[in-house]
DNA sequence: GCGATATTGAAACTCATTTTCACTTAGTTC
DNA sequence: GAACTAAGTGAAAATGAGTTTCAATATCGC
């Protein structure tokens, strides 16, 4: 088990790294989180990760849970995102930046870039006299698979 | 006192015609928090409309602007946006679609739309297999007020 | 191994919002 | 306009996501 993958690897000791120089400790509890969250799926709920962590050692507090996405998120190994329900979700940071497109039926999060949407918003908030410093853009929609299954919902 | 606005009129008369249509009653409290809240400046909190009215009816109560609020949304007369800290603020629902440009050093919330990004989401969302149907945007960065008061924060 | 310091889990606590409930009212009905 | 009934109200309790507290435990540096 515990299959490896390079980037989860990575982080992995990226993490370790940043603990050591926090000097902040390594526990049990801590490796397990981060090593199931960098080898999940990406947009993973504190609950999601929780019942996946809670599988693996039964003994572990949400509190913990949430304590370490705090710390990943300072790191910079997760990013935190808050959908249109708000509750939390937690991805793996990447290094380009992209938005997300996110079906009303079936929850799926596509993620996607558009360098040219990004440029046009620069240009706007230079033309109200702001300087740009972040965004947060959401596309709600329905996908394909959702369309072609009929209108259920 | 009670200095009249011909949208706010307007906004309360499609309020009353709705309650009327709905088989809901009229109420001193409702009256008074539509009132207030059309007359208002928009983008308030739950908060802050409760403080203005409680100057005008000190004995309404949270759940009751809550309640109010709620329904004004439904009835599409005003709109309910989260911005990054999450508390709801609302605003007066406008004929036209724009998005939210707020400065992260004063909270200044400025409106705009730019139909050259609206087109971007559009041809985004298509070209991955999505129907679009809403977005959430809101561009954050410091104004020119802030950037000309110099670096406090 | 020792000891200082950080971490943990459980439970208590926030904070925004919603719900409950006994009581009061608005909008009919006669 | 008195009576009726469903809707609305305020206060307080409940909710749900997330955070903090605290006593017990574990880690790291020597």
């Amino acid at each position: 088990m515990a299959k490896s993958n390079r980037l989860a690897d990575e982080g992995f000791a990226r993490f370790k790294t940043y603990l050591r120089e926090q000097r902040l400790k390594s526990t049990a509890q801590r490796d397990a989180i981060v090593e199931i969250f960098l080898k999940g799926a990406g947009h993973v709920s504190v609950e999601e990760l929780y019942g996946a962590v809670r599988k693996q050692n039964p003994r572990i507090g949400y509190a913990t849970v949430y304590r370490t996405m705090k710390l990943l998120t300072e790191c910079g190994l997760a990013d935190e995102r808050h959908f249109r329900n708000g509750e939390a979700r937690y991805e793996i940071a990447e290094k380009d930046h992209h938005d997300h497109l996110i079906c009303e039926r079936c929850g799926k999060i596509v993620e996607f870039e558009e360098d040219r949407i990004e440029a046009l918003q620069e240009e706007t908030a230079r033309r109200l006299g702001f300087e740009l410093r972040g965004h947060k853009m959401e596309l709600y929609g329905v996908c394909l698979d959702c369309r072609r299954r009929g209108r259920e919902n």
